[in-house]
DNA sequence: TTAAAAGTCTATTAACTTGGTAGGATAATG
DNA sequence: CATTATCCTACCAAGTTAATAGACTTTTAA
């Protein structure tokens, strides 16, 4: 399941989305509208920022904006980004994997079918981006 | 991502399907067996018994072993047993559903993009079983 | 040039979850 | 009735999640 934070994090990058190429946007603007509280959120754009996903203005007429068109951004990335692994097992992680312990990859049940539901996830969230999340 | 038990209990009934038939199978050698610890693994077999998909027989010549025909398990049973909701979103999820608060779910681009990739995932889980885990 | 605006940073906290342990109670067998 | 093995209740340590607090820095504009 994706965490609260993740879920706070697609919500403010949808409203930025929106508002894509109308200057810096306020987190307390986006706090308030989106019901996110203020310094939780903080702490999540700055993350993204860091990432590169977004930019930030300080002092008056400051705030944060995307640094990419919406269109471009992933939502597999997002999910990487704030929530982690997208596979159901680190042993069939791309971007996080990490070995079996005990257990022989090569004949495993499991981890074949996890690759599969792994593939079937990213078939679409590879494919998707902010702008498909705006309905 | 699935838990260690999640990952315990595969383990556990793979070896239990394997033997399917040849009557009670004992705590401590699937432990031995699967390196899984002992006590933890009473806890995740007692509560597979108590959701019916195991039964046990106590005293001499005891053990544990499957209730059904490990064709008749689904994988994806498994998991929201031991492991919880497939989803990756509470509002999606056919068996752990909760309203989303502060969004609307007829429109949200999320909402929709989760229940699409839920269904890839459900594809795949709710058609495989224990016998298809057996290499 | 200085005050206000707004993001940046560090740190702390409470609640919850996870992984695992301890020890006795209960039931079946021979 | 002793042995075997599951059943049950409780507990604990470590880690994660969600959130908060407060001081600091940069930018802008009056």
């Amino acid at each position: 399941m994706l965490s609260k934070k993740s879920q706070y994090a697609f919500k403010a990058l949808t409203y930025l989305a929106i508002k894509y190429n109308e200057g810096p946007v306020l987190i307390s603007e986006i706090s308030k509208k989106k019901k996110i509280p203020l310094k939780f959120l903080e702490n999540i754009l700055l993350e993204l920022k860091k990432a590169g996903m977004l930019d930030s203005k300080k002092g008056k007429g400051g705030g944060y904006f995307l640094k990419k068109d919406p269109s471009k951004i992933k939502v597999a990335n997002v999910i990487r980004l704030v929530n982690g692994p997208i596979a159901m097992l680190p042993c069939v992680s791309l971007y996080f994997y990490e070995r079996c312990k005990n257990c022989d990859e090569k004949r495993c049940g499991l981890h074949d079918m996890m690759i599969e539901v792994r593939d079937a996830s990213l078939n679409i969230l590879e494919n998707r981006t902010l702008k498909d999340l705006l309905v």
